[in-house]
This record gives structure tokens, sequence and C-alpha cells, in this order.
DNA sequence: AATTTTTTGGCCAGCGGTTGCCGCGGCTGG
DNA sequence: CCAGCCGCGGCAACCGCTGGCCAAAAAATT
């Protein structure tokens, strides 16, 4: 009585198995074996290695496999060959909008090649963002690191594994894109000292990120070179709330311009100044970076130091898959431009 | 000469395989059985079947584990078993505000439970959905769905191969999350009427919306208890650029006040009334969708229903969870509030 | 026509875990 | 004192696909 002998019911599976989840489990090259007469091995190598078997068996194999609807199964492709046709993309806060264009240049230019991007967040840090890509490292192919906060060391760790792209960050040894800052910082400087700005402050952000260094490194040399006096003050979080907070700090120094680390801050910055009672940008003006969503719906329109996040995101990700399909390893450092873009935050100082 | 004889060098791999790219391949089972004397089925079971070994082998194996720096290989555990301790999320759009929450929720959520999140997006294309999904079902335990797109019948049908979990529709069947727009949608008609409007607009979004259709029907009965007119317009695409190509239609309704199916609409909208001449929102009230980030960037800030996005998310991939690794089955819809945000763009009608 | 070379397909040993089944030793109970 | 049961560990059969190796068949060469 075990065996209720189903009569023409569709093939009853044998040893009752892993049956999908519901009846039709999905097809496997064994059954594309049986049905075509073939060897499984022949029917893998028709579907992965083009010209390894006649046009005759393939052709018989595909009508075959698309006949029973066949997919491989990715699994059971991984484990001898460690492909995974997945790459990873590990960003810094997942609600901070600049990280989105950077998710979808690389999301979109992944699908583009059939491979799956996996997401993750570090929360801004070091460890957590160590561990996850650990985890990472153990189903994907490669990664994704938009804007670090972990050692060059550690980066550089991971890289020995698997291949690595960094975004907004230089790590040496390691293939990294990077935004160019000094075109955009300088047309800001200039346009900021053609205003009448003497004192410029610029607001950095978290203390492990590399590419508020640079922008702080750019900020000073540009305002060395139109003889501008640079100040630097912290922030507490790359937020709008941690703009808000930097807004005392931004009076109490005396500088007419701010540049903030990121668009978030000049938000944030600009909120809390106007509840003040300051003008912008009649008696200050403020820059932000990155030109995020939303940056033009303030009123003013923020001026900001654009960042092609999107192609940054796509171009990384096209990075890895030439590492990781692709035979050279060219893995130099793609700089890409910065501009500014003018809008209504920043402009002569009325006084 | 086949066997070169390396002397004290670290164990040279016997079969010249896959080493994980570097030399060091990462840890088995079967070290860690050789190390600790057991058999590979013991190592498994003490890592995988809690109380299935003695807690002395426990321990001694654990501590070999953590020597050896072991993780589990997820393909090698998913083949057998089918679980991958992966599930995807589709969105329509990567680029919309409205689902960097849900995308937030849903990994925060994923991460807790160790489990990974696969993103994809369908483009606001019911086929590219069906697709994503398609290609991911065979990669992970479960589905979330944000916004749907396509059929109900094809949800239902992936349905029946792995849990699905569906935001922001209702389909018969599936697990949802759906946040209930009528009680925000009543505040905000009420606030309306209170102002003195006697004629709303409501802008939809995508004609497969199922999530515009509701908040049409939420108005047009919230308009009606309040005995104000409605009408309905409609958007080409639901973003800010959509909300400024809707903005004539807005004028030649006649009505003074508007309801957006969400708030990139209401954003868009605005400016481009603003740059006609209209003030906001004393000519005309705006109402959005959601509340986004950066709805209350703009001048004045927008008055939107709030929908909790995070909240989405994460109850979600919860409830995705609880019936993957749970033993019942609710699959009911699960309801969440939604609220009226006032804030600067409704208000009193002056003329 | 005989031989060498190239195709083409079959065989089989894994990849790293999981799991059903079995057996052994110890504890309990009659 | 012995049967019976339980806890714990070993054995081995997969999961679905890949790739090295080899032999048969086909094509090219002499």
């Amino acid at each position: 009585m075990t065996e209720p002998k189903t009569p023409d019911d569709a093939a009853t599976p044998g040893p009752v198995k892993k049956p999908a989840r519901n009846g039709k489990s999905s097809a496997t090259i064994y059954d594309i074996a049986k049905v075509t007469g073939v060897n499984p091995s022949t029917v893998s190598r028709a579907l992965s290695k083009p010209g390894r078997v006649s046009a005759k068996t393939l052709k018989l194999i595909e009508d075959a496999a698309a006949e029973l609807n066949y997919q491989v199964n990715p699994f059971a492709r991984a484990l001898p060959t460690g492909r995974t046709s997945t790459f990873g993309l590990i960003v810094a806060d997942i609600t901070n909008p600049t990280f989105f264009d950077i998710i979808r240049g690389a999301e979109t230019t992944a699908a583009v090649r059939d491979y799956t991007l996996v997401l993750a967040e570090s929360a801004e840090s070091a460890v957590t963002e160590l561990t996850a890509a650990r985890r990472m490292m153990a189903t994907v192919d490669g990664l994704i690191l938009a804007s670090p906060r972990m050692d060059d060391d550690d980066i550089r760790t991971l890289a020995r594994d698997k291949p690595v792209v960094v975004i907004n960050r230089e790590v040496d040894g390691v293939p990294c894109v990077v935004p160019e800052v000094n075109k955009g910082i300088g047309e800001a400087v200039r346009s900021l000292a053609a205003n009448g700005h003497r004192k410029v402050a610029f607001v950095a952000g978290p203390a492990q990120s590399w590419m508020s260094a640079r922008r702080w490194d750019g900020v000073q040399a540009a305002c060395e070179w139109s003889r501008l006096e640079a100040v630097r003050l912290e922030s507490a979080k790359p937020t709008v709330d941690g703009g808000r907070q930097v807004a005392r700090d931004v009076l109490a120094s005396g500088a007419t311009a701010v540049l903030t680390y990121n668009d978030l801050l000049a938000i944030g910055l600009m909120q809390e100044l106007q509840a003040a009672g300051v003008v912008v940008p009649d008696q200050i003006s403020i820059v932000g970076f990155d030109d995020i969503f939303g940056a033009d719906f303030t009123t003013p329109p923020l001026t900001t130091v654009r960042s092609p996040l999107g192609a940054c995101g796509s171009s990384a990700a096209r990075l890895l898959l030439d590492l990781l399909q692709g035979t050279g390893e060219p893995a130099g450092t793609l700089r890409v431009e910065t501009e500014l873009v003018v809008r209504g935050s920043s402009g002569r100082l009325l006084s």
C-alpha cells in the first residue's frame, strides 16, 4: 500500500526526495540526457561549451532543453566550478541617496551581463563592513566596495581572494573608480572667490572617509590658489541631522561660504541656518557634493559639485566583470570628472 | 616528476583543482573531521542539527571549526537541501526613493536573520519583472515583490513554487503587506474640505499599479463623504518629470487641490506650477503620497499621506522568513496604517 | 588504402554538505 | 540479569553539474 499506483499520472517521482516544493521538480541535465539518449556530460557540454559538441546533437539537446523547460541549477554549477555569476555590492548606508545611483548603475550593468547583484550595507562601520564582506566572499565572484570604511590592508586582503573594485576611494593595488574632485572644487572655489567670499569653511565627513580627506585637500589647495582662507569643521554624521548640528560651528567660524562633505550635510545645514534667520545665499553661500536626488528640491536649490554616481556604479561593475570574465587584468584607477552645478544656494555676498 | 615533493611547504594541494583563487582554499567539514577524528557527517550535524551530537564532541568540533576558520559553503549546502538562505526583492524602479526605505527595511531584517538579499528591478515593466522573478526563483528561498506590475495570476503562479510576499498590492491567496490608505486619505480630504476646497484632482500613477487604483478609490470615497468634487488625471510616468508634465492638466481641471499618486509627482507638479507663477498653497494645495526622502526639502515642504515604507519592507521580510522557517502559514494580508503629514504645500485657499 | 589527426561523445570522479539507516554502548526497567 | 530503548556516531548514497581522460568515429593526410 505504499505505492498507490497512480495510473497515467505524470511520472511518479521514484525516490520521494525533494520536489521543488510543489509537485514538479525542475528538469536536470539527466532528464535531457534520457530524452535525447546521450550522456549527461554531453548535455552539460552542449549547454556550456560552445563548439564542443556537433551541431546536430547540440540542436537535439537544445530542443529537448526548451521542451523540458530546463534551467541550470546555479548551485550545482557553482559547486564544482566556483563560479556563481553573482557579485556583491557593499555600501556604507542604504538610505543615503548618494548610493542609490551607484546601486542602480551597478545593478543595471550586472543585469545586462547576466549577473546578479547582492546588496549589503555596513551602516558606516568598518567592522560591520568587513564582516559583511567576508560573508559575501563565500558566495560571490567579486565585490564592489562603495566608499569603504575599512583599512586599505583589509581591502587588499579581500582583493587577494577574489576581484574587488573600490568606488570613492583609492587603494594601491586594487582597481578603483574615483571621482576626480579637483576640477569641480576648483570651479566652486573660484566661483566663490569671484563672488566676494574671503573665508570658506569645509564641513568634513566621517574620519575614515578617504573621499572626505580628498575633498578637504582639494578645498585647501583651491583656496590657497585663490588666496582664500579655509577652515575645517567636523560633523558628527554625514547626514541631514549632522548638517543641522554643525550650523552653530559654521556661524562661529566666521566663514561666508561653506562647502560640505556631501549634499545631505549641506541640506541640513541650510535648513538650520534658515531656521535661525540666516539668508542663503545673501549672507552665506552653501555648496554641497555629489548632486544627489533632491538636491534641487530645496529653496534655494543647492549648488553642488556633482559626481557621476551612476556612472561610477556601472563603471565599477564593468571593471569587475571584465576582470572576472576577461583575460588581462588592467587594475588601474579609473578617474571620472566632477563639475560644479551652480544653483541658488551660492552667490554674491551681500553686506 | 609529477610530484615535485615540496618539502615543508604548507600542504601541497593534491589534485590541482580549484584553490579558491590564491593558494589557501577554505576549510571544509572534511578538514574538521580529520582534525577532530570524527566522521564528516558528525561535523555536519554538529554544525546544523542542534542537539544531535553530544555536548563534548560539539565543543570539540566547534573549536576546530573556529581554529580552521571554517565557513559553510552555501552552494554545497544548497545542492542537497534546496535551501539557500537568500531571498529576492524586486522593485519597480531602483531610483525611486519610495523603494529605498523598502529595500533598507528588507535588507536589515534579512541581515538580522542571517539571510542575504538579492535585488532586482523591473523598470516598471511587467515582462521584465516576470523575467527577473523567474530568474530569481532558481536561486532564492523566497521572493518579495514591491509594487508588482505583473498579473495577479502570474504572481500566484510564482507563489505556488516558493513563498512570495507582495508589498503595495493585494493578491488573493498570497501574503501581502499593504498600507491601508483610507485613514490617511480621509484625513487629507477632510483637511482640504475644511480649508475651503471644493474640487480636488487626483493624479493617477501607472495603469498597472494596484495601489494607484486603491488611492483613487479612496479619494473618490472620501470626497463623496465630504461632498467634494473629485476628478482624475493621468500621468505619463510616476516621476518628477511626470509631475511637471501633468501641471497644465491640473490647471485646466479647475481643481484647487490636488492629490498625486506619489510624492515624486507632487514635487514635479509643484515645481512646474511655481515656475508658472502659481502660489502654493495659496492658489492651489498639493498633497503627495508616501512621504519619501526629500519630501520636506521643498518649499513649501510637501504635505503628504505617509506610508510606513521601511516598516513595509521589514514586515514583508519578516513574513517571508516566518513562512520559510516557521511552521504555520498564516498567509493573510498585513495592513499598516497611513497618516496625513501636514506640511506647507496644503492649506487654506486664498482668492 | 593505410595511417595519422581531429572530432565527438562516454565514463567517472569529484565539488562540500546532508540525511536515512544502522549499530554500538550505556542506562532503565521488569 | 537480560531485554529494550535511547543517545550518539559512522557509513554511504545522493544533490546536479563539470572536466579530465579515453575510445570510437570521422576527416584529413600520405
